[in-house]
RNA sequence: GAUUCCGUAGCUCAGCUGGUAGAGCAUUACACUUUUAAUGUAAGGGUCCUGGGUUCGAGCCCCAGCGGGAUCACCA
């Protein structure tokens, strides 16, 4: 490995604090009693609260003035300033902890214990006085350093978003923002999970290698087991398992599921993603549509202690209710035009007078989906509720009670993108296996995406699934929606990226 | 997959018409006991993404490839 010169400084300096018997990688517990943030919220307040304060973490940057020195630490909570004296952290007249440990073998990155006292600086910020000091790990790479001045403004930002993505840790330890976004994605999961639970329904597992792919539209990634000798595939969704479960008598699960798609990435697709399904028993759709509403008008309460959230250019209120448009309704309010009764022919000439690109392939489902995707959802900036679809997109939904052609079914569409897809659950057995055969021709007729029919799940709903309202929300889309974050790959902590270094085939 | 932009020091970036590779921060040395983008003085640091080509001469021009971003296509 070829060394910069700055690595091999930092290697020689780990030699020489080992031979002044330094451990620069000691094993013992070090006892922290403060955070940096609860230091700074706290002192002002109440000055005497802190006496003696115990702290760790990496020094962001040193600014060294002969026997004093300022210095930043960074712990999980945040940054804080540290003031070193000389003659405060000297063993009487051993001034080698200053003048040999600090001043010639730290460097910024590196990981410090510190324990002194909390006092203000002339200049008013609130700054730990250091009396021991303790070397936790010595670093061997130079960090990214970003300078922040006083009105804010970084200098030198780590903002390559192939090194930020690659080398995540070094985004998270640099730029504080990417820690604020994966906190709140936590929080969102967290918030969502205690509201389900307070609903009483049961999260549960299932399995993401399955033998049969199902409960979407999509390319699925194929595997191998060795001893059961049998082609696996990654789940591309939990739906049909989940289904399952209701058959079996539970009136509520839901699952976070990591689900995988063999298919294209942008800056709205990863390989793999997180999606909550939920199926709840003896409820439809119109339900559901209610309690998504709230359940995300929550998530936005807890996150942001309100309900609007500012995106982009945008500001998005969840506040219930939410508008709701059939999708008939919302192509006929955006292009004017009411395709409600037309025939597959009239249908594709006005999707060509719109400028939108049809093939043969395609049928009337298709088409509507295209209009839609063209003409409707990129104005849908505030969270709306899309209902009732074609049936010929949607075989595991349930056929509309009044509306022929339409399946009982809803997207919330927000920002522009869809962030969930709920609907009536198809519990008629025999409607699903017809609905199955439909997609096995599609699939003879060269659609890759079309589902596979499962014999087992067909069993299963013939033992007689109760009447159930289903879920799948897409945890990324939402993240990013409350994050602010214009790629996925902002949402993710380690997206999906091509190797560094290609190996030879 | 298509189009387009980008790849230069550890980091962020300049680099003229093709003529010996630059800055700031970081690093090293010295000075400085309340600084905050600390400061002052001095020094070191380069596979200019890779491989070909044109040329007396390529960081720059041409071709091919690799990686990344954006847009589109695909896609819940």
């Amino acid at each position: 490995m070829e060394l910069n010169e700055q690595e091999l400084v930092r290697r020689q300096k780990l030699e020489e604090l080992i031979n002044h018997g330094i451990n620069p990688y000691p094993a013992e517990t070090w006892e922290v009693t403060a955070r940096s943030a609860e230091i700074l919220e706290g002192f002002d307040s109440d000055p005497g609260k802190f006496g003696d304060v115990t702290l760790a973490g990496r020094i962001m940057s040193i600014r060294d003035m002969g026997k004093a020195s300022f210095i930043v630490i960074q712990d999980s909570s945040g940054r804080i300033q540290v003031y070193l004296r000389r003659d405060d952290i000297s063993h009487g007249d051993d001034t080698s902890p200053y003048d040999f440990l600090y001043k010639k073998m730290l460097d910024i990155g590196d990981i410090i214990g510190i324990r002194g006292f909390v006092f203000k600086t002339k200049m008013g910020e609130t700054t730990v006085h250091v009396k021991e000091l303790k070397l936790l790990c010595k670093t061997l790479r130079p960090l990214p350093v970003v300078k922040t001045d006083a009105d804010g403004n970084q200098h030198d930002a780590f903002t390559d978003p192939e090194m930020r993505y690659r080398q995540r840790y070094l985004d998270l330890i640099v730029n504080p923002s990417v820690r604020e976004t994966f906190m709140m994605r936590t929080h969102l999961t967290r918030s969502m999970r205690q509201f389900l639970n307070s609903k009483g329904y049961l999260e549960v597992e299932t399995p993401i290698l399955q033998p049969l792919y199902g409960g979407a539209a999509a390319r699925p990634f194929k595997t191998h087991h060795n001893t059961l000798d049998m082609t696996l595939y990654l789940r591309i969704a939990n739906e049909l398992y989940l289904k399952r479960l209701i058959v079996g008598g539970f009136e509520g699960v839901f699952e976070f599921a990591k689900d995988f798609r063999n298919e294209g990435m942008s800056r709205f697709h990863n390989p793999e993603f997180t999606q909550m399904e939920l199926y709840v028993a003896y409820k439809d759709y119109e339900w559901m549509m209610n309690l998504v509403e709230e359940m995300v008008e929550r998530i936005a309460l807890d996150l942001h202690g309100k309900t609007e959230v500012q995106v982009g250019e945008h500001t998005i209120n969840f506040k219930r209710p939410w508008k709701r448009f059939t999708m008939y309704e919302a192509i006929a309010h955006y292009s004017g035009i009411d395709i409600t009764n037309m025939s597959e022919e009239q249908l594709s000439l006005a999707a060509k007078d719109m400028g939108i690109h049809i093939d043969k392939t395609m049928g009337r489902g298709k088409i509507i989906d295209e209009i839609f995707g063209e003409k409707v959802e990129p104005h849908l900036i505030q969270p709306t509720f899309i209902t009732d679809y074609p049936v010929e997109m949607s075989p595991l939904a349930k056929k509309h009670r009044s509306k022929p052609g339409l399946v009982e079914r809803f997207e919330a569409i927000c920002n522009g993108k869809e962030i969930c897809n709920a609907f009536s659950e198809l519990n008629d057995p025999v409607d699903q296996r017809k609905r199955f055969e439909e997609q096995l021709e599609l699939g003879r007729r060269g659609d890759e995406e079309a589902m596979q029919l499962d014999e087992d799940f067909l069993r299963a709903i013939e033992y007689g699934m109760p009447p159930t309202a289903g879920l799948g929300i897409g945890i990324d889309r939402l993240t990013m929606i409350m994050t602010d974050s214009a790629s996925i790959q902002d949402v993710l902590f380690f997206p999906q990226m091509r190797p560094e270094i290609r190996e030879e085939a």
